[in-house]
RNA sequence: GCUCCCAUCGUCUAGCCCGGUCUAGGACAUCGCCUUUUCACGGCGGUAACAGGGGUUCGAAUCCCCUUGGGAGUACCA
């Protein structure tokens, strides 16, 4: 049996990061199973669901590489894909459950349920479904409906207990009489999560349900649909959930929550991936640094952690930095391209300038964004007037330093060069130390503060080739 | 309230299933040193954890029980 898995997004919103995991989970799964992975729209909370989501969240995945074998956007032999464009088959499936026994319609208004539902509460008991409707004659119940008077389908909860195993969590117990009879079929005829759920998994063949935890408890309503239906369950994996710093489940006040912001912040798909994996499950080499290619054939459901993760950006912005350490100058450039904006000189140069650039910025940035700065820097006329640079400059060998570079840059400019090259650095260098006998920090120092108007920085023989000359004159 | 789930450094985790090799390993963060006549990168090293209590056993991070703490769910949301 080949494996089939599914990622089922609400397009409530936009990708969280840790739906993005759960994505991520179920398409690793699928690519070291040589299975099937689909991307299936639960949508069937009409107010909040929207097509722009859908799309949104589509998006961020393909972003991210997650991307399915089937889909709403790209078909499928188990198709529709959103479960909006599905109603015929969850009510022919329901009424099913209704000739079989396993359910009925009830006409109880939410109103009586609040009532009933506050009294419970109050007297300590758990507010489940008293079964008023359990008995009315499926006539009757015929007729109520013809005479317009709204009925949802209810489900006749079984009284026993449930087993399972799950992949993440071993043997899972729901004690007898945990629900009561609950809805399957609103009574605007849209399906509830829960059936619409498994109705999906059946038909579409699913083999694994890899989830987040929060969805722990539907297991038992699923697993009673699924019995009713006299069909096998598929396996379930219920992964641990993501949290924030002060350990409740990860939301938007925790900060950057969805992919989008991520993105947008230049943060490398891949990197993202990499991080979101580690939260929860871990490599059996234990290596910490890895494309998803790399996890073909190593990805399962065995090294799952069960408690759950914090997320923490500060290890993510760590990935981050070293996916950026192991790009080449090709990709390096690629991605120049989509992240340096466009007024940015950085694009006026050759292509050689660029991988320079690149290569020598890239061990010391944690995104894509931080390049800008340092770009900047390269491009800026302006000397920064700090503590250790008056210092520098107090020194009584800098002006001679600078009167010296001063001549020998406007001869070199004067003569139409526009960049000054690693040996012409050398050379002064050498003429410093030589001729005025100026030599150690005052040396170094000095012609760092000459030239680049800083106390800090990349070595000089690699910073100032990128400098255009006429930048370095304006400095000095 | 009720039901279910979880528990190793500050954080992510290895080890747990199949007790001894664990004076508990790695990574992020942090601190120190080296390297770099700067900053970073890099290298080396330090601080830092088996929630508590009972069992079982010659021996428990590992198996069992209790306590505590945390989380999730409790909808005609998903």
């Amino acid at each position: 049996m080949t494996v089939r898995v599914r990622f089922a997004p609400s397009p409530t919103g936009y990708l969280h990061i840790g739906g993005a995991r759960t994505a991520l989970y179920n398409y690793l799964f699928a690519k070291s199973k040589g299975g099937t992975y689909i991307l299936r729209i639960e949508d069937t909370d009409l107010e909040r669901s929207k097509k722009e989501y859908e799309e949104l969240q589509i998006a961020d995945l393909k972003w991210l590489g997650i991307e399915h074998n089937e889909g709403p956007d790209v078909g499928g032999p188990y198709g529709p894909y959103r479960q909006s464009e599905r109603l015929p088959i969850y009510k022919t499936h329901a009424e099913k459950l209704i000739e079989k026994g396993h359910a009925y319609y009830c006409f109880c208004t939410p109103e009586e349920l609040e009532a009933k539902k506050e009294i419970a509460v109050r007297e300590s008991r758990v507010p489940q479904y008293d079964g008023k409707c359990r008995n009315i004659k499926f006539e009757e119940a015929q007729n109520r409906i013809s005479s317009g008077g709204p009925a949802s389908i209810r489900f006749k909860a079984p009284h026993k207990a449930y087993v399972f195993m799950d992949g993440v969590r071993d043997r899972v117990v729901f004690p007898e009489g945990m629900v009561g009879d609950f809805v399957i079929m609103r009574s605007n005829g849209l399906p509830v999560y829960n059936y619409c759920c498994v109705i999906d998994d059946w038909l579409m063949k699913i083999t694994h349900v890899i989830r987040a935890e929060e969805h722990l408890p539907n297991t038992l309503r699923q697993l009673m649909l699924y019995e009713a239906f006299e069909v096998r369950p598929p396996e379930f994996a219920h992964v641990s959930l993501l949290i924030g710093k002060d350990r409740q489940k990860l939301s938007k006040r925790h900060g950057a929550t969805s992919v989008a912001q991520y993105k947008e912040e230049s943060y490398l798909p891949e990197a993202m991936c990499n991080y979101l994996c580690l939260l929860g499950w871990s490599h059996p080499g234990e290596v910490d640094i890895f494309k998803k290619t790399d996890l073909v054939g190593v990805f399962g459901i065995e090294r799952f952690q069960k408690a759950a993760a914090m997320f923490d950006l500060e290890k993510l912005q760590w990935v981050n930095g070293q996916h950026i350490k192991a790009m080449n100058a090709q990709e390096l450039i690629l991605k120049a391209k989509e992240f340096i904006p466009t007024d940015s000189p950085f694009h006026r140069q050759s292509v050689e300038w660029q991988e320079k650039c690149l290569d020598l910025f890239k061990s010391q940035i944690h995104f894509f964004k931080d390049f800008e700065t340092h770009i900047a820097e390269i491009f800026s006329r302006e000397v920064v007037e700090n503590e250790k640079l008056v210092e520098i400059n107090s020194w009584e060998t800098t002006p001679q330093i600078r009167q010296y570079l001063k001549e020998e840059i406007k001869k070199l400019k004067d003569s139409g060069v526009t960049f000054v090259n690693e040996l012409q650095i050398n050379q002064w260098t050498e003429h410093i130390k030589g001729e005025l006998k100026i030599k150690g920090k005052p040396l170094f120092m000095g012609m760092r503060g000459v030239l680049t108007g800083r106390d800090h920085g990349p070595e000089l023989k690699f910073l100032i080739p990128l400098t255009p000359i006429e930048i370095l004159a304006d400095r000095i």
